[in-house]
DNA sequence: GCTTAATGTGTAATAAATACACATTTATTT
DNA sequence: AAATAAATGTGTATTTATTACACATTAAGC
């Protein structure tokens, strides 16, 4: 992941947006970013305030029109980057949303992603204070039909967690096994039985000990472990049975 | 599902798309239907032959360009209708290609949908000779990026058929056993044990036995079934464990 | 009625998931 | 320095799911 300032963005007002769309004749494009983060046990997402006057006092997702000269995935790595300042970070295209009227600027069609990274590394631009960090349990009654879309996203966030190694991009590089067992119970929203856990993790033999311990922790400090990438990349399941 | 003549269609050529598309200043949005069928215990994919110079003698997927007073999941819907004369067929939302150059006549992003019909309530229309039924195993080579796309799709398929009770889209409603295995394993590529088959969906409990046998059989004919959707549906799984 | 070809069925072995409790380590308090 | 509090680290027995595997039965075709 790189770091950066993140170009300046001219808080771009939906009512530009607006402006643009009104100017269309035809569809315009736009993809929409529910980024996650993971801060203090507790799964969170990246919301900026809504400045269109129908919904007034509502928070919506990161979005933007994309140009007719970037691929859409370019856009959704753009608007991350315009937002956190950081590049390279973990994106997944989600699902097109194409009802008439979801916008009321016009016929605007949205590309959903959604984004894992490090919160720690985040460099919210100070005086941007549209922006906020939000608890996933808490967010409702999004503008537009941007709640759909979250909802969307985060169940597509739960599925893929348990298919894929994605959660690390989530934490530090070095990392405790109870750091990771508290971000799949906040994502997934339950508890886990600790031993089988470990153990579950473990048997994947994915994770390198790095013969460390945490610092900073009030209480008997567990080991650090590192994600092996490499080992996964040859490990990855191909088949697994019906199951309905 | 409906069956119909499906509205006549005016053998829309990809140069019409080109002139539409080169008369607008943004981005173009456009469906394109993976659609299969299943036959002879073969799953089948309906093509039809590129009109596009550059693509010529090559096949690629039925699509067309999304109306600006349409919802994409309509333009889906019209696409298959158009050209099977079928409506209220399994239609899902695969992924978003936005590459800028995909497409020789300029900036159309492309939304991507799967479509399971049976096949022998398809009508094709017999004059309309550029379109065909192709084996799923043999189709290599298409135009644009489809080939990318048609992977993708039939992954997807794949995938979900192990999550989901789709193939029956695939059959006809009274099926047996054997018809069922057929399916899976021509879906998946694969051999499968065949009491262990039977035992598994048995266990699942969400076949009708109809008490009727197969005709037409020159063998020892078997029990036909029928799936349960109502049962499904209260019986769902929620929870599936860490795997990967 | 004999042959052919597919249907229909059960059990044992293995692997995976789950439930569950206590000793150990470190920081903090007294 | 000793006692306390709070979290880490570990193993086994039970249950459940998956896999491997063979023979009798039925209907059609000759």
């Amino acid at each position: 992941m790189n770091i950066d300032q993140g170009k300046k963005v001219p808080k771009k007002s939906i009512n530009k947006i607006q402006q643009e769309v009104q100017n269309s004749s035809g569809i315009t494009l736009s993809v929409d970013c529910v980024i996650f983060g993971f801060d203090e046990n507790k799964l969170k997402v990246l919301l900026i305030r809504s400045d269109i006057t129908k919904f007034k006092e509502q928070w919506s997702l990161l979005g933007d029109l994309v140009d007719p000269n970037e691929d859409i995935d370019e856009a959704a790595n753009r608007i991350v980057f315009e937002r956190t300042g950081m590049s390279d970070v973990y994106l997944e295209q989600v699902q097109t949303f194409g009802k008439i009227k979801r916008h009321p600027a016009g016929r605007v069609v949205t590309v959903a992603y959604y984004s894992l990274l490090n919160i720690h590394q985040y460099s919210l631009k100070k005086f941007d204070n549209e922006i906020h960090w939000h608890d996933v349990s808490s967010v409702t009654n999004l503008a537009f039909d941007h709640q759909e879309i979250f909802d969307i996203c985060n169940a597509r966030l739960q599925k893929r967690i348990l298919e894929h190694p994605l959660g690390f991009n989530l934490l530090p590089k070095k990392f405790s096994l109870r750091e990771l067992q508290n971000l799949y119970e906040s994502i997934l929203e339950l508890k886990m039985d600790r031993r089988n856990f470990r153990k579950k993790f473990f048997a994947m033999d994915l994770l390198t000990d790095l013969e460390e311990v945490e610092t900073d922790v009030t209480h008997r400090p567990g080991k650090l472990y590192q994600f092996n990438f490499n080992k996964y990349q040859n490990k990855k399941k191909s088949w697994a049975g019906i199951d309905f």
